[in-house]
DNA sequence: CTATAATGCTACATAAAGAGTAGCAAACAT
DNA sequence: ATGTTTGCTACTCTTTATGTAGCATTATAG
């Protein structure tokens, strides 16, 4: 799958908005559990798998390869990891580890109007 | 596609981490550009269908269901919209905006050492 | 030096998602 | 009554993802 470029046309956006582009990236599965799982530290192919607990290793190469591609991943000797911008990238990702949990919270008492936008 | 339910086991996690859950239904194609151009206003179908540029109704459909069950989006007499959670979820989204806009010139001069993490 | 183990993959066959086009039923306006 | 708009569904075809097996390379241990 090639990987989405900000500025050429992309799912979403002819003329390629950053954030269509971006959005194309992350909206692979498992791109944002890929990232979440690099936290800090090095980690080897392997062990990314595991922490993804059920991925194969061909998409995992394969979006390993396209984050790569996009400067959001690298690998040094001890494995992969996140670069700088990978690094920014996944300090926004972390407030929705909030949201999520009070998502799940509303989720399990459902049925209350949900507010009719 | 079912949808994701935090609290079980979901694509990454078969204890059904909310984020996991989150990233499962949120990684699914369209699904944030979705979000991202509900924006507001009360949206019509296909409007949203206009605005995404090239999504099949099929896709629209589907996502739109999975993120109505889901609490995120629901639908009005005048269009679709999102629920107040998803208002808070897109607000999460919003800073990814400037990170792409970065990304995208970081992409363009591309080749500088990008960092050996 | 040889044997074992870990790493980073690739191959391949199968199943699941998404794309693209056509068109329909219901509600509304003219 | 006729035409529009809206919110879809049907259908076929392509692209992606899954799952299991296993290989080549490097590091470690005996």
């Amino acid at each position: 799958m090639s990987i989405p470029v900000p500025g050429q046309p992309v799912r979403g956006s002819k003329s390629g908005a950053p954030i269509m582009a971006l959005f194309d990236l992350l909206g692979r599965r498992w791109a944002m559990g890929i990232i979440w799982n690099l936290g800090d530290n090095p980690t080897t192919f392997r062990e990314l798998q595991t922490r993804c607990e059920s991925i194969s290793p061909t998409i995992l190469n394969s979006r390993i390869k396209e984050l790569r591609e996009a400067g959001i991943v690298d690998h040094n000797g001890g494995g992969y990891c996140l670069t700088p911008s990978g690094v920014q990238l996944l300090k926004h990702l972390k407030p929705l580890g909030k949201w999520a949990r009070d998502w799940g919270t509303r989720m399990d008492q459902k049925g209350q109007s949900d507010g009719q936008c």
